[in-house]
DNA sequence: TCATGTTTTAAACAATTGTTTAAATTGATT
DNA sequence: AATCAATTTAAACAATTGTTTAAAACATGA
């Protein structure tokens, strides 16, 4: 008979707080049921398993933290502009979810770890084209040469390494939480700039 | 009366096998016991804690990750060698302990995680003088204006997060892991380029 | 060989885990 | 009001957790 979907949502979202902030095996059902305020039972009542629940929520902070970076690769600017534009982008996304590189990361290191549907989103991300437009500005020598993973990596190395690390870097150089997030702000443009420094060949005074 | 050490240490190495392939949360101590061929209650016996017998390992594995840094800062190389030999002494310990970054990271995001003794660490660092070295190259002009917490931040994101961020850019990429390991070996060209290129103010033709 | 203290063992401990069960409650349709 | 299926609940499930206990096995000095 159909109720409203509020007791399923309520322990989706719960679940999602608590698997962000504690990861998949640091919590439990309980701990999840009580932030949403909900029976214990009712997790496997609607999710079947904890793991079930955990691969819906999963999946989804995936795709959408993914689906972030390929924004502007449609558009008509040029290469560079457009790596400028991914990388302000993917800086401001984990400036509104920073747990989410190291829940991704922790997930995919985990033994029984899940499988992941990642073609769907790469092959969207090369539908864009971006693939090819960095392959002939290679061939044109406006772009080092250098392999797509080399790329790829050197952008989420960059990007992503100075959110998960937070706890690890502040008590390395015994900084507190708000000092390092101003740092934050102040790495953008450092990466920003010797990214695509790095990247496109500097043809201003030739 | 003393007996010869080699229980406790079978079960510090086994544990350190462990820990380092599972986490502090992702094993047992049943599962430490039995890697070390002996009975449970011995973890206890000789380490009064399974998380006693963490911190201890934890520590030794921290010390030993961040001693490597400080090899050659000491010596009289011009301060970009150094920072090039440094760069290749991190890569060559990843490549010899591929789990310790992510390991590292992982308890110091454990929300339990313990305090690190990291002090000792920074100010053998600072002894060297390496610091000083920079910021004077600052001032001279053959270093770009950049933060030591920056600096720090730059190298360490892309040494380690290639190194821990494997299987997840092999699923992603949908490439192997033997695949990936090469991949590795020229990435230290990349990131050694890059990162001295942006570190130091290139004058050759000026 | 006996006595002593150390090491090892199997068993038990209470607590927590994910999951299931069966009864109770709910809300709408007849 | 009665029916009936969907929802919610408290309780119990077996398995696993870290840790403790108490007896056994061991090695060594007398």
């Amino acid at each position: 008979m159909k109720r409203d979907i509020s007791t399923a949502t309520k322990i989706k979202e719960a679940a999602k707080n608590v698997f962000l902030l504690k990861g998949f095996s640091g919590c439990s059902s309980r701990e999840i049921a009580n932030a949403a305020g909900e029976n214990v039972a009712l997790v496997n009542y609607y999710f079947r398993s904890k793991g079930k629940l955990f691969e819906q929520i999963f999946q989804s902070v995936m795709e959408e933290s993914l689906s972030t970076m390929i924004a502007e690769f449609g558009s008509d600017l040029p290469l560079k502009e457009k790596m400028r534009i991914f990388i302000k982008n993917e800086y401001a996304f984990l400036k509104k979810h920073p747990e989410i590189p190291f829940f991704i990361l922790n997930e995919m290191n985990r033994e029984d770890g899940f499988v992941l549907d990642t073609k769907v989103i790469m092959t969207k991300i090369s539908e864009t084209g971006i693939f090819e437009e960095m392959m002939q500005a290679q061939k044109d020598g406006t772009m080092r040469e250098i392999s797509l993973v080399g790329i790829i990596t050197l952008i989420m190395s960059n990007c992503q390494f100075p959110f998960m690390a937070k706890n690890l870097m502040c008590q390395l150089l015994d900084i507190n939480k708000e000092n390092y997030s101003q740092n934050l702000e102040e790495h953008e443009k450092y990466i920003t700039d010797m990214l695509l420094d790095y990247f496109f060949i500097n043809n201003t005074n030739k």
